[in-house]
RNA sequence: GUGGUAAUAGCUCAGUUGGUUAGAGCACUGGUUUGUGGUACCAGGGGUCGCCGGUUCAAGUCCGGUUUACCACCCCA
């Protein structure tokens, strides 16, 4: 027996309905918000992402040689992409830039929980805003794109950090360049290993000082005020330069927090700089969104979105330099949280009307009424192997239909057809030449019970 | 990539210390006087028990390998 590959997905019509439903709310979301879509190729050059991420992510990736030779790869992302299409017309595209996309994305990892090896991602970038103000739309629109499923702050909480406040921190204790992007990358793993482990990781960076800087870390991380955290940095700050840079990020940060205030989001957003992503592209806020425990027990799995600002990567990939900000939100993921959440609605498929023909003689009058209701824009199901009366019947209540229309052998014979409502029971004699107006009307309306 | 657990019908599962032709519920198909339905009743189809090998008179059951899935690491989206 053929199976399917490890960590792909058959998409049986009841899966298809569900992922719909998601996109659909993904989709309305990002157009509420002003976003157009775009899309890339599926296949790519390898150099595409090897330029971005470095050769190890070759690791990761599918890829092959094609025909012509050339090394070629499934998408594990869009970002390159994007920054490729954005950095060709950057100079003619109006800015902001707004567009979102819905993709399948590839990955050759070890499958599990919420990761498999392909998945579909809401993507929303918006390039060419250099200020907050475009970093609160994005969140905006991301809040947007979980809350069009139904769900409040009770449910989930953006956490919102800063990787320059970060890199300002560092700069503070004299740690700057390739250095301070190590020490990010332990404290990025700060929450998920032993306070023993991350001292011996810091040591090389710190020496001695290693428990003064988790100190201040776990400070840092532990404020929820921007006040707080405003006061904590002025106190490290070793001289006037650094004191005024914390002061400008400051006024980024009151002017971010103003506009998703102004917007009614602050009971979404968490001040929480224990976010810090581990990819290296990112420059300024960055944020992750995750489900809450109930009871305000903490977060819960896997985060359901992640984003930030990214200003350096167009220009990185040899565009004109381009800022940007930007979030990605997986399928999987968030497929499991409606389940949890209880949030997905049942799936109808049903046909509106469920045409039910008594015999061979009256099979063309049938077909032709099908043709019609069709034509009318009604969803017109029917036995195409017609059984008894019965069973007709029978099939009509299984497809769930409202509506089943009777093309009676008496009925037919003085040009009628009887329309009976399937929840109600009642049933009305129509005209044949005004079925699928009266269907439409009983659709509408309903037919009382007869 | 490392470790743990598991794999029996489309789905959820049962299957005794190894012992005839492997079961149930749901789902599916057909029928229950060819003019009234779902949710009634009857019947039926569907399994080389994940795969390969071993032990045994005999393996769904025991042993080894392998594949896949799930869980925990690693890493990331």
């Amino acid at each position: 027996m053929l199976e399917r590959l490890p960590g792909f997905r058959d998409f049986y019509p009841e899966d298809c309905a569900r992922r719909d439903f998601i996109f659909r709310v993904w989709t309305e979301a990002a157009r509420r918000h002003g976003f157009r879509r775009y899309d890339i190729p599926t296949l790519e050059p390898l150099e595409l992402f090897t330029e971005k991420s470095g050769p190890e992510i070759v690791g990761q990736l599918f890829n092959f040689t094609d025909k012509g030779g050339r090394e070629v790869a499934l998408r594990p992302e869009l970002t390159p992409s994007l920054a490729r299409m954005v950095g060709a017309r950057v100079a003619t595209l109006k800015k902001p830039v707004k567009w979102f996309n819905i993709a399948e994305n590839f990955r050759y990892e070890k499958p599990q929980e919420g990761r498999l090896r392909s998945h579909y991602q809401l993507n929303c970038d918006i390039f060419g805003e250099p200020g907050p103000a475009a970093d609160a739309e994005l969140m905006a629109v991301c809040l947007a794109c979980l809350r069009g499923f139904g769900l409040g702050p009770e449910d989930f909480a953006l956490r919102l950090s800063d990787r320059t406040l970060w890199s300002l921190l560092l700069e503070a204790l004299g740690i700057a360049g390739d250095k301070a992007m190590e020490v990010l990358g332990i404290v990025d793993k700060f929450e998920r290993t032993p306070r023993e482990e991350t001292l011996k990781r810091l040591e090389p960076h710190f020496g001695d000082a290693r428990e003064d800087f988790l100190g201040q870390v776990e400070t840092l991380m532990g404020l929820r005020e921007i006040e707080e955290m405003g006061a904590f940095m002025r106190s490290l700050a070793p001289n006037a330069a650094i004191r005024e840079k914390i002061e400008a990020r400051l006024g980024m940060w009151r002017e971010l927090l103003e506009a998703l205030d102004a917007m009614d989001l602050t009971s979404f957003v968490r001040i929480d700089l224990g976010i810090v992503r581990g990819l290296a592209y990112y420059t300024g806020f960055v944020f992750e969104v995750f489900k809450l425990a109930p009871a305000g027990a903490g977060y819960v799995g896997r985060a359901l979105a992640g984003g930030g600002r990214y200003d350096h990567l167009v220009g990185k990939l040899g565009f004109p330099a381009t800022e940007a900000v930007g979030f990605g939100m997986g399928d999987v993921t968030m497929a499991q949280f409606l389940e949890e959440k209880k949030q997905l609605p049942p799936i109808i498929e049903a046909p509106d009307v469920y045409v039910v023909a008594a015999r061979e003689g009256e099979r063309r009058a049938a077909l032709g009424l099908v043709s019609r209701l069709r034509a009318a824009g009604i969803r017109t199901e029917y036995a195409l192997r017609a059984p008894g009366f019965g069973k007709q019947f029978r099939l009509a209540g299984q497809s769930g239909a409202r509506l089943a229309v009777v093309v009676g052998t008496d009925e037919l014979a003085a040009g009628n057809v009887r329309i009976k409502d399937l929840g109600s029971g009642g049933e009305t004699l129509v005209p044949l030449a005004g079925a699928p107006g009266a269907a439409r009307d009983a659709l509408a309306g309903g037919i009382a019970s007869a």
